[in-house]
DNA sequence: CGAGTTATTCTCACAATGAGTATAAGTACG
DNA sequence: CGTACTTATACTCATTGTGAGAATAACTCG
């Protein structure tokens, strides 16, 4: 029966202990502005928007809102939890204390009338040039990072660690016969983390003067919670209408499409795009057209509310071409 | 620049501000047993093994396995994190100090000898009888919880907020021409304690005796994380292989599919899962049969480790019957 | 007006899926 | 020992979903 007492602690508030724990939330925020994917960060040196849990909280939710806010003054929308760490090795701190970190992912518009100082909108593919497939393979893949990758996985002395990141890098970047699958995100940053591919990887280390490596890096681990909410970003469009939250009020179907190749980093086919979006009764036309640049001028839609009481979860589908 | 300090502080611990913050990790352990879903729990009240993370533990993950190998002595195979949760209200503590539960979803088999006081396995549609609608819709769920959640939907002031409560009664417990969605264990949950159809809903309030209410009840919020565990397993199985980490060694393809229909609370069509599941390659002959009770002896399968490797995310789809 | 550009509608082949039927190989028991 | 019953396993078939490409419509530009 010790276990009624520990019941008793629990209700009871714990003052007895003294896990001096304390809870940052981080957030990624992002948004796609001419067809580019962007995110919300801080200062010159790479940061996202965050800011310990406090007592004046009313949830993790709102302390979240309450920082980004502060901190950047863009209003959020959407949002949702992404991940929860607590690693020592890769937080860079050297106390005692023990840090957890909450991470969040925010979807908004970018409506800002001018840039700060202190925060701004970075294209994402800066930080992850290798993982933007619309123009075909990144010639930075293909030349630097695969031939430095596969040295690593042969530089391994063991066979059987050998065998299993040539597996890795293969399943994680699609080589062999495997396709490219843009949700791997996380897997392809690790592994480069892994390889020492990354400046993170090499940052506690007296490595003199570092060679120059891809993509450009943040603050303690926030580019890997940055790889963490894109993964997530990318797996959500297929099964949940989130793309809505990053387009104006009325936008054309190729828009649409456009915000999605620039989340999932690929190309789609338009005409069954099309298709998919409006048997879903995802939108709805509002009944103008665009005046915009060249060609037959597109109608505009909006995103049918209705759909997010219809079906709490249903789905909504998105056809990636293979090529 | 503000925004260098914040930076500065980051690196060299925050010894500065006494969030004194506590966190708790919690774990929703799932087996089956003779095609019956079981959580572990300690305690008579209905706990989940939990305890406070702690300086010692290495990580969020090794933290929750000690604690629950020290409450259970049940060996941890799988693990995964489910959510973070800091609401105060939900909690049931009056004091200042704010606890962080971080819960976790961890997976492995009942191979306990005996049960023991403190601890032991539950029937999962223990705490949630309307869940299981294998063998049809349970008579709990027509006869007590619709006609309730109704007369709560209609018993609301505002019109809107009527037409809101019957919108999402419907999606949740799938009325009208809507189809029952397993995965929806979360959203169910959440309407019965908005409709007070569960006893945590009002353990605070004064309501004299209570009326008895369906299903077993659990201390704090553990029933909640438990729904949430079930939702992330239900969905996560028609995705990825966890379900073998639910097996035995060697098993039959009707006991693979017995255990899904236990996770899921509905019948799967026969033949279709059996060319679902090899087409797929999952599994691979043993060799042997069983010499089971009676009607012709099955083929034992055992699970193919090597997918793991092969598509580190790929898919496993089962095939769920409509009717 | 013709070339170029984007929008929009169809067609078609093929894979995936839900449902049902047929056959095989055992056990139980008269 | 043969018949009824039970479970295993293998096919069939209709329908839908999906990837890919062709065809047509409606504009701008010069």
């Amino acid at each position: 029966m010790q276990d009624k007492t520990t019941l008793a602690k629990k209700q009871t508030g714990r003052s007895d202990r003294n896990q001096a724990v304390c809870a940052d939330l981080i957030a990624v925020v992002i948004a796609v502005t001419n067809g580019e994917p962007r995110v919300l960060t801080i200062g010159q040196a790479g940061a996202l928007p965050s800011g310990p849990f406090e007592l004046g909280h009313r949830s993790l939710q709102s302390g979240l809102r309450a920082w980004v806010e502060r901190q950047t003054s863009q209003p959020l929308g959407y949002i949702e939890q992404l991940y929860t760490f607590a690693d020592r090795d890769r937080i860079g701190d050297e106390h005692v204390q023990r840090v957890i970190s909450i991470s969040y992912l925010g979807l908004t518009r970018e409506e800002q009338a001018e840039s700060s100082a202190v925060h701004g909108w970075r294209g994402w593919y800066d930080y992850f040039p290798w993982e933007d497939h619309r123009t075909g393979v990144p010639p930075i893949l293909a030349d630097i990072l695969m031939p430095r990758l596969l040295a690593w996985a042969d530089g391994a002395e063991d066979l059987n660690m050998r065998r299993d990141r040539r597996q890795r890098v293969a399943s994680a970047f699609g080589l062999d016969d495997r396709d490219w699958n843009e949700e791997f995100v996380l897997q392809r940053y690790e592994l480069l983390y892994e390889a020492a591919l990354v400046a993170e990887a090499t940052r506690g280390r007296d490595t003199g003067s570092p060679p120059p490596l891809p993509g450009r890096s943040m603050i303690a681990d926030h580019r890997r919670i940055l790889a963490t909410g894109i993964a997530r970003l990318r797996t959500k469009i297929k099964y949940r209408p989130v793309v809505f939250e990053l387009m104006p009020p009325a936008f054309t179907l190729l828009q649409l499409q456009r915000t999605v190749e620039a989340l999932a980093g690929r190309l789609i086919h338009k005409p069954n795009f099309r298709r998919l979006i409006e048997q879903q009764n995802l939108v709805e036309e509002v009944g103008e057209t665009t005046a915009e640049t060249v060609g037959r001028p597109a109608k505009l839609f909006r995103f049918r509310h209705a759909v997010l009481d219809e079906r709490a979860v249903a789905g909504t589908k998105l056809p990636l071409s293979r090529a």
